[in-house]
DNA sequence: GCGGGGTGCG
DNA sequence: CGCACCCCGC
């Protein structure tokens, strides 16, 4: 079973340029999408269809918005913590597929200071709660998504330089560290130690073809899904490029092991 | 001599099609823009060089705005009508190239009543008055644009539902008559008299794939200049697609005898 | 820099 | 319907 995550940075915009991705590189069995930023009726469900794909969708007008599409069909699905307080955005949405438990996550961006970023550390803690309370780490538990938050040194490609910008400063890092604490891999880097692993290139200064970037997109899994996980790699397939125009984030895919 | 109109409705919006229409279909010698909705700024300049065209821009931030791109080089540049009345909607540009005199005309767009039709009837008798007392019928003049007005009932696709309707009033057919009675040939029904020649489609309802349009861009001549034209069509290249989006207008296009 | 939203224009 | 404009979010 291959999963991949990925920022579409809106999904209407992005349709034509996923479906190619899907289509001539590489048929994913699992995709989970963040910044869908449309609601259910904007939602492409027809062409996920005829792809094969079941979808599952919480989304919200204009911004953020999550969403699972599965070519296992998909149940047990969660919109969002079932929490007023957080919902009121949508950036959490767990199905399961086959005896896979996904969960998708698209953190807040957030601030240097502020509400913002007082929401963004909330989130981490709401979303480790969540997760405790509502499933259990002996699951084959895979918890992906846009964090927003690189973790290391090795994560972001000039450290010195980022230190204490958004993504990068040690509120940040400590809340997300604590989050991941709860038992989860970080498959990206226990597969790949040396590899930087990017997922994200600002738009501006042509970052992606200087590899200016962060890796801020995760595939967590509990040590039942890592058992499982054979491999992980970022794919650039649609991010080097100009036209169509691609997100600024790229698609992370790991490899699970059938059994 | 092979010179085109073309209503672009934005020239940065259509440049890309408008390069392939020039390379891949009809290098035409000069074209004549309208609402390129632009500054001289943000007008594509080197794009056209690189054509082999020289331009002549009168533009305007968002709305209006017209331009003369020629293989031949352009002089006696005349820009609006030299009338603060009028000049601050950037609708006339003239030219000359070779011994031909382009005179390219954006008319207003008008309205069922009130001070919009008021402004567009008296455009036109503004353009005659500039015509008559800057230049001469005698010359090889071309007067080339988007009209904003049908002339006859065999111009529209349907005369019945629309008499009446912009584009289509009685008071904007006087208005334009008057116009043309200064001696200007109407190169395209004088050649065509048998065919609708229609020039601009809604883009709502697929009105081009009906063929529900209208005739109001022209190329009309004084008869010293009609004397070397020797045929005129619509292009329909351009408009008959759906990717990358086509004008509403498609370009009419007449060729006249180098002698 | 590239998305979304809205509004105005034709 | 598809441009332009603006403001906003990331």
């Amino acid at each position: 079973m291959e999963i991949a995550t990925f920022n579409v940075n809106s999904i209407r915009a992005r349709m034509d340029l996923l479906e190619r991705w899907l289509k001539e590189k590489r048929a994913v069995d699992l995709l989970a999408l963040q910044e869908i930023k449309c609601t259910e009726e904007n939602f492409p469900f027809e062409r996920f269809e005829r792809l094969g794909y079941d979808c599952a969708v919480f989304g919200q007008k204009g911004y953020n918005g999550v969403a699972i599409c599965s070519k296992y069909p998909l149940y047990d699905i969660k919109k969002g913590f079932a929490d007023s307080l957080f919902d009121n955005q949508k950036r959490v949405i767990a199905a399961k597929a086959g005896d896979y438990r996904i969960i998708n996550v698209y953190a807040p961006h957030g601030d240097l200071e502020g509400e913002k970023l007082i929401y963004k550390l909330r989130f981490f803690s709401k979303l480790k709660s969540y997760i405790v309370e509502n499933f259990s780490l002996k699951e084959k538990l895979i918890v992906v998504g846009d964090m927003n938050v690189a973790r290391d040194d090795m994560d972001v490609w000039d450290p010195v330089l980022l230190k204490g910008s958004i993504g990068f400063m040690d509120e940040e890092r400590e809340a997300f560290e604590d989050f991941v604490s709860i038992g989860l891999v970080d498959t990206y880097r226990e597969l790949r130690p040396n590899e930087p692993g990017f997922t994200w290139w600002d738009y501006k200064n042509g970052a992606i073809w200087r590899n200016q970037g962060m890796r801020i997109d995760y595939i967590l899994t509990s040590p039942n899904a890592f058992e499982r996980c054979e491999d992980i790699d970022v794919d650039l397939w649609t991010r080097k490029r100009r036209s169509p125009t691609p997100s600024d984030h790229a698609p992370v895919v790991a490899h699970f092991r059938d059994e």
